[in-house]
DNA sequence: ACTTGGTTAGTGAGCACTAACAAAGATAAT
DNA sequence: ATTATCTTTGTTAGTGCTCACTAACCAAGT
């Protein structure tokens, strides 16, 4: 899909926005850190708002194995807690995807972009729906509340841990937090 | 502390920056939506940075009566409830707060910007995570559970709801949802 | 000979911001 | 009461800088 020259624009690409924010992602700091010249960038994408794109999609595919992953339980709440680690060990290994993904907000401007990146990010929140739904059908959720509170409990909980990881400069270790974390959710959504 | 001309002038970039991202706030925009000339703004402030200030500083004018109402309930329950219900009311009241407020990684590169947004948002979670100690000494909230997993729980869920609420183009009531996800957090949390 | 992937030099557009000036109201001297 | 000066708040015109992107050329491999 991608050839090598422009899996390197990609990543150097994210690599900039963690470090400075997209701000920070300019022609010529992407030609420069790469080690060419501005027009070489133009031989491998026609135009910024391309390379941006494969940025994300760049992360769909990355972020693939989280999803993968989650059919080998058959318990719900081992589903949830495959979902909220696996996640959270993707980022982890790859930290600069936090400050990217956390700054989608930047995008506002092109739509193209803000589409793209709802989808990627709705197509979590829907799986892991159906994962709490289910499980409540089961009896091994508590079900005095609505799914759509678990499951914003779930992802916001989640999200703010990755913000914090990210503005601290990754000062604690992620998956621990995260493991913590999980287990707390566990304890308060799991049936009575 | 602010002039008459200084609040439009702060009141018209929030409405920029939420219409269209930051990126839309250019000082030829913003003066041309106030009807003046784009030196006349530096007659208000010294440069464009002061006005990014001044708005996070109309910010925690505005957020301020959601702490003053905190101390009239005695039960954390309660309090935790005025928590989430006055600051959702206040977001709601100006929907274009969201947008910039979660916009915060856009002030990446601004060094002092991000400090003083940072400042406004610990100063929620500490107190946040104050009434949840107390809770949790007075054996009104669950004590299997870290305080700091349970602020992490409604803070994230919160601002999860409010970035749906402002992606969704405010199409939902958030103070009606809002209720919803509070009463939900309360089962979750309440001591059994 | 053609394709691929690089180069140098330069373009127009938009950015935050400034220099210089003008008009009107407030303040003060005559 | 009138005149002179100062302050405030606006204007037009323009600055240097950075941006994404392009034209034209070139060297090496197929």
């Amino acid at each position: 899909m991608f050839s090598e020259r422009q899996q390197q624009i990609v990543e150097t690409a994210i690599k900039l926005i963690a470090e400075k924010g997209i701000q920070n992602l300019t022609t010529k700091n992407l030609a420069k850190e790469i080690g060419i010249s501005e027009p070489a960038l133009y031989r491998h994408f026609s135009n910024k708002l391309e390379i941006l794109k494969a940025v994300i999609t760049h992360f769909q595919i990355k972020m693939q194995p989280a999803f993968d992953k989650l059919n080998k339980s058959v318990n719900s709440l081992n589903k949830i807690e495959s979902f909220i680690l696996e996640h959270l060990k993707i980022i982890s290994l790859n930290p600069n995807f936090a400050k990217v993904i956390f700054s989608e907000a930047n995008f506002q401007n092109e739509e193209n972009l803000i589409l793209k990146m709802n989808k990627m990010m709705n197509q979590s929140r829907n799986l892991l729906e159906k994962i709490v739904q289910s499980g409540q059908k089961k009896n091994e959720l508590r079900t005095d509340v609505s799914p759509l509170s678990i499951v914003r409990v779930i992802i916001g909980s989640m999200r703010l841990l990755v913000t914090q990881w990210s503005m601290s400069s990754m000062i604690f270790n992620l998956e621990n937090e995260g493991k913590e974390l999980c287990e707390d959710i566990k304890k308060l959504i799991v049936a009575k």
